[in-house]
DNA sequence: CTAATTGATACTATTTTAGTCTCATTTAAA
DNA sequence: TTTAAATGAGACTAAAATAGTATCAATTAG
């Protein structure tokens, strides 16, 4: 059961060295030395979050990616939506047979339940939240 | 990200049928008529939920398969866990890189916090909270 | 005896995940 | 103005997980 898949994983690694590396463009090739990514597959994750409106990309000598919002408007939730779909646990268990109606099923509501709980608690995760936090607990960035 | 793969979801509509089939023998081929699962994907699950003790089998003529506890007493985390390994949304994203420590790491905090609800809330639902109710909602078996 | 059953286990197919490769386009800088 | 370092787009491949089949042996009711 992963709630995190691979290429989430490495957008959100990416994503938090350029919250850290402000106002500045990174590219690719940075981002792989310094994080050990896959490079054709890390650049694959930048385009796609450059589609989604995540990134902003320049292209050319020099270019790269930097983040279109601040680091405490990205939430995991986005990025897992990017690459995994939407947020859904739920799905059909008993088609037709078994179970008694769609909307008395107590699987499916409860599933329904635990469901709406991980999503609010993903939903509290922002890019900004996992960067390194000052002496006094204050977030950075 | 699926909660519920299709062994487990197989294993779920068996149980609740043989739930209802009290202290009768299941055989793999009655089941197959009145649930439409794919045989020996259907005889495998049964087996693997035999040596786990959730079933026992009866060979021969006339054999099959039958609840060794009561309904209310088979979880269906120990289903997934059949099926699925270990309840385990949990894995660390940052290696070694980035992420400040092992125990101060927010996002493994905040994942393992939701793990844990989905654990509990998954804990509650047992095959007989799945079987049909009666009028004043109680449970049959 | 024999037909219907499970036990054990190897095998195959499909789908999802994780990646690579290549060619075109853009652009800063020598 | 040439060139090297970038991204854009998309086809392609590899590996892993999921979903199943197939086969042969052992058991047992009738
Ligand atoms: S499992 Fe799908 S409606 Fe109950
Ligand atoms: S992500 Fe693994 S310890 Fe933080």
């Amino acid at each position: 059961m992963k709630l995190i898949t691979r290429d989430t994983d490495y957008a959100i690694r990416a994503l938090c060295f350029m919250a850290e590396n402000e106002n500045g463009v990174t590219s690719v090739s940075e981002l792989v030395q310094k994080l050990k990514i896959p490079g054709p597959f890390l650049r694959k994750i930048l385009q796609a979050l450059n589609k989604k409106g995540v990134l902003a990309s320049f292209k050319g000598k020099s270019g790269g990616f930097k983040l279109r919002r601040k680091p405490k408007e990205i939430f995991i939730t986005d990025l897992i939506e990017v690459f995994q779909g939407p947020l859904k646990l739920n799905r059909c268990i008993f088609k037709k047979k078994l179970c008694p109606s769609m909307d008395k099923c107590i699987l499916k509501k409860r599933i329904g339940e635990i469901e709406q709980r991980v999503v609010s608690e993903l939903g509290l995760i922002t890019v900004a939240s996992l960067l390194r936090r000052g002496k006094n607990g204050e977030i950075f960035k």
